[in-house]
DNA sequence: AATAATTACTTCATATGCGAAATAAAACAT
DNA sequence: ATGTTTTATTTCGCATATGAAGTAATTATT
């Protein structure tokens, strides 16, 4: 079986990979109905007022139709809805609706909850270094 | 703005999972016509002789639909091909076929050069705590 | 040997994301 | 003011992944 890493480096690619993939499913398995990305956008949003969709993507990292798709299917799902942005006609604003600040607050709850969980094991020196090193990875390959 | 954090720790979840998708993209970006997914299945091939589909998704880390997709992909582009498992009726082989093998060796040395780039920077010490980290999420969070 | 339970895959519906191209409004330049 | 460029968003085609349900073949049980 031939090596694929070097210097006695760990797969990092694989473990970076399917780690993240294993704690997305876990988030969807654990919430019932909601989902990673939805989580995400519920809490880039504030209890009040619009956010627009170029914001939202720069805040979640994603591209613009990616962002697109899940706001389409969040309103669908009566989480949130769309509004033209006064200043100026090519932008709308994304606002939460109030079915969207009741999951929005179990889902503040929850990633608090998670998020220390994810450092559990870990000393603060040592999850500095993995956040630093994500972000690295993050920086590097970034478009 | 509210904090998503406690104790001072760094909003992992939104690092791993950006991380994550930069680099998948970059990896699709830098590669033409290649993919990180493909990637994967080509290196968990060996050069001569065929392995189940089952055991590939455990190489993989991936659900048997994910397999049968992206063996179906790639089939269809001609680098690997199903062969029956002579030894079980429910089982198909997964084999490489030329194109698949000259693929392979590329994806072999990108991928090691790769990997070593991403412990730039880092200790190896480091890039110790960053695995473990990274497999602690992977068996903590798996299904 | 016949039935039941398990295992290996596939199919289907859905979510997520990317890049390329289209559309529309604002900003800029001449 | 008018034509050009930039910016904001959507649409489209594709790849990737999950979970649920279906099918077929093997194994276990009685």
């Amino acid at each position: 079986m031939p090596h694929l890493t070097t210097r006695h480096a760990p797969r990092l690619i694989y473990l970076l990979t399917t780690a993240q993939r294993r704690l997305e499913a876990w988030i969807e398995r654990e919430t019932e109905g909601m989902t990673a990305a939805r989580i995400g956008l519920l809490l880039a949003l504030p209890a009040e007022g619009g956010v627009s969709m170029s914001a939202l993507a720069r805040a979640l990292d994603l591209g613009a139709p990616a962002l697109t798709g899940l706001v389409d299917r969040m309103s669908k799902a009566g989480l949130v809805r769309r509004i033209p942005d006064p200043e100026d006609g090519r932008s709308s604003l994304v606002e939460l609706l109030n079915e969207g600040r009741v999951q929005r607050q179990q889902a503040l709850e929850r990633t608090r909850r998670l998020n220390d969980q994810l450092c559990e094991g870990f000393s603060d020196a040592e999850i500095a270094v993995v956040a630093r090193w994500l972000d690295n990875v993050r920086v590097r390959y970034g478009a």
